[in-house]
DNA sequence: GACGAAAAACTACCCTGGTAGTATTACCGT
DNA sequence: ACGGTAATACTACCAGGGTAGTTTTTCGTC
């Protein structure tokens, strides 16, 4: 999948409510302000690798994702789980775990996480 | 931090084991065998931002790591958990469990993996 | 029908990762 | 001292992300 920066941005605002212009994307962008070209030019290219499309109503275009959020969660996850170590889930919740602090809620919260997926097996 | 995916490889090559020559890196790789000036040239720009040093033995290079893997796991773990869920580590392990399969022994890995940590606060 | 605003199209740059060919340098063995 | 080998240096190229200016089209309004 592998979205830029720009283009995840874009992709969130999109997930967030589309179709939508060139002019409502741009202005509903987090962060810094970018020129209308900027987003427009990103946005054709980002067709152009079907990561969203177009329709037409009147003489502007109208703008919808291709792909659903959590396709590109998995894939840009199991990347990382790929690169952090090889493929184990284990070993990139422990990399999660050792490389931050967690307080005690949270991991209450994991824990029932884990149940939860106990008993749907 | 953001590495390339040959930039990475090559680090962990590094981290494997070093200092290394160009040639130790490049036959060290894992998967393809490249040319051994795209090692060597890879290295050379991954010198100029920092991410390995050489020192200089006879008329040959031994080139070192300047990051630790600990370092590059932690940020790109963090722009992930940023990414996926704005930080949330219980949402980032959530979705990791959500889009894939993990098997019992892994389920009662991670419930001792947080066990761990909740006895280490 | 002319004009202005807004939209898209086109074009141009810059940067970095990746890949590798060619040139140069330096050492070593005979 | 010379030739070969192996090392680095230099150069070039492509792709894709990111940024934005300029040009063209089109539509609505006066």
């Amino acid at each position: 999948m592998k979205l830029g920066k720009l283009q995840l941005r874009i992709m969130k605002t999109l997930w967030d409510g589309s179709p939508l212009t060139v002019a409502g994307v741009r202005e509903r962008l987090d962060g810094e302000q970018l020129a209308y070209t900027t987003v427009a030019t990103m946005l054709r290219k980002m067709e152009v690798r079907e990561l969203v499309r177009h329709t037409q109503v009147g003489r502007t275009f109208m703008y919808e994702p291709m792909i659903r959020s959590d396709e590109v969660a998995k894939s840009v996850s199991d990347e990382l789980v790929e690169w952090l170590c090889g493929g184990s889930i284990t070993g990139a919740v422990s990399h999660l775990l050792e490389s931050r602090e967690v307080n005690a809620a949270e991991l209450d919260a994991l824990e029932a996480l884990i149940q939860k997926h106990k008993l749907q097996q």
